[in-house]
RNA sequence: GGGGAGGUUCCCGAGUGGCCAAAGGGAACAGACUGUAAAUCUGUCGGCGCUAGCCUUCGGAGGUUCGAAUCCUCCCCUCCCCA
């Protein structure tokens, strides 16, 4: 694959939406050095194989490889499937509990037949770490050790927040660094990409490399993508995120509820319309001559597409308005063919049979909430029955439709 | 090795023998208002055919007691100070 020769280009596209390169003499120097020998970099960027969906929040860091790839560049796409078991340490208030094998083989699995939505398959690389930490002898990691010191490591600010917290750090914890510093060495990157908060982890990877007496990686920080609360970064386990491979309408309705605010970072973050049109969509919007509402749409549309198709999304943002809009019913109602094994069903126990709600205490409260209906009329006693002489639309809160048929 | 402090419901955190399914806050869910936004207000927030009642929870296992998150014994885990 060819090199983009036009440096000024290459640094443009690379730099956008960083947050921090380290060091940008160094990117300079090794991007000619590439252009001149027709040599592309080696682009690091590790997974940690935990979350089995990859989620809006994964695909900021992807977008910027796949730039780094149509620059010519080589992209290797580490799954820590070693480090893994290990757990990273980063950002968690504490020890996070070890995967299995097959846990993690199962999630790298999953990530690999997810990436290629984005990426180009010809041009990655993906390793998994075990081939290199693997074998690694115990004899190796001790002398991988003594490279680092105790005060270094707690100068990363988790560590020292859960240290002053009085909250338990696992020796192990502080190995996680130095094996994703050992995964650069190996794996002789030229950059190596992560999120703000895996700073101190790629810097470790610089000072290793210059120990091994390779030339040291540069490093790239890209902004991590709020979840949907706009608050915490997104993550599947505080179920704040949007996984690319959710259903289209799913999609679109969580961009829907996102918050005003929320709305431009993802635009800035996800949509590839350039800034000038996006300042541009704020200006119109502060003014009045457009409803936030349509600038939403136009950014649920723009990423539902994304990962499905125009159609897709089209049928995503018609369906919507019929549903909140117009407050209609979606077009496909997921229908449940009841078993009646009495002529009348208490309406809680349904519910909870078909597993809208978990059992008949969350279904009773939110009758006495208000928040069912039954074809359209509000359930006022709790003590309601259907009886299977006919057919019923139930809608539970905002969302849950069921039609239930005889 | 010695001394001290802790482990409470999704999270933080109160609770030291009955009034405890357990204060308060956060998250979440629902209703109102909206643009399924934000903010705000209101309600719910262990389970169970509900209200009544019953069952299961306060690191684990036993025990004392009419009665234990609270007392005793042993065990597991975490943190701090000293060595």
């Amino acid at each position: 694959m060819a090199i983009c020769k036009d440096f000024d280009k290459q640094w443009e596209l690379i730099t956008r939406g960083a947050v921090e390169i380290l060091v940008p003499e160094d990117l300079e120097r090794k991007l000619k050095n590439s252009i001149s020998s027709n040599m592309p970099l080696r682009i690091k960027a590790g997974f940690d194989p935990t979350a089995p969906d990859l989620h809006l929040g994964h695909t900021v860091l992807i977008q910027k490889l796949r730039h780094f790839q149509e620059l010519g560049h080589e992209v290797i796409f580490l799954i820590g499937d070693f480090t893994g078991m290990i757990g990273d340490p980063s950002g968690q208030s504490e020890t996070r509990r070890p995967l299995t094998q097959e846990e993690v083989m199962d999630n790298a699995k999953t990530y690999k037949q997810q990436i290629f939505k984005l990426l180009d398959p010809e041009k990655t690389v993906i390793e998994f770490n075990t081939h290199w930490l693997g074998r690694m002898s115990a004899g190796e990691l001790i002398r991988l050790s003594a490279r680092y010191t105790v005060a270094r490591m707690l100068e990363r600010d988790d560590f020292q927040k859960r240290y002053h917290d009085q909250k338990p750090i696992s020796i192990h914890e502080f190995l996680y660094p130095l094996l994703q510093g050992y995964d650069s060495v190996a794996l002789k990157a030229d950059v190596e990409l992560g999120g703000t908060d895996q700073k101190f982890n790629l810097l470790v990877g610089r000072d290793l490399q210059r120990d091994y007496g390779q030339e040291p990686q540069v490093v790239i920080t890209l902004p991590l993508l709020e979840g949907t609360d706009g608050v915490q970064k997104m993550s599947k386990s505080l179920n704040n995120y949007i996984g690319i491979e959710e259903p289209p309408r799913e999609i679109f309705g969580k961009i829907m509820s996102i918050s005003d605010r929320l709305m431009m970072r993802y635009y800035e973050l996800l949509s590839d319309l350039d800034l000038a049109e996006i300042n541009k969509l704020k200006e119109d919007m502060n003014k009045g001559y457009i409803n936030p509402k349509d600038v939403k749409a136009r950014l649920a549309k723009e990423i539902v597409q994304k990962f499905h198709d125009k159609a897709k999304a089209d049928t995503a943002a018609r369906e919507f308005d019929q549903i909140f809009k117009d407050k209609k019913l979606p077009e496909i109602v997921p229908e449940y063919k009841w078993r009646w094994d009495k002529d009348r069903m208490w309406v809680p126990y349904i519910l909870k049979d078909l597993g809208i709600t978990s059992g008949t205490s969350e279904a009773l409260r939110l009758i006495k909430e208000g928040a069912v209906k039954v074809n359209g009329e509000r359930l006022l006693k709790t003590d309601a029955e259907l009886s299977n002489s006919q057919e019923y639309i139930i809608k539970v809160g905002r969302k849950k439709f069921v039609k239930i048929v005889p």
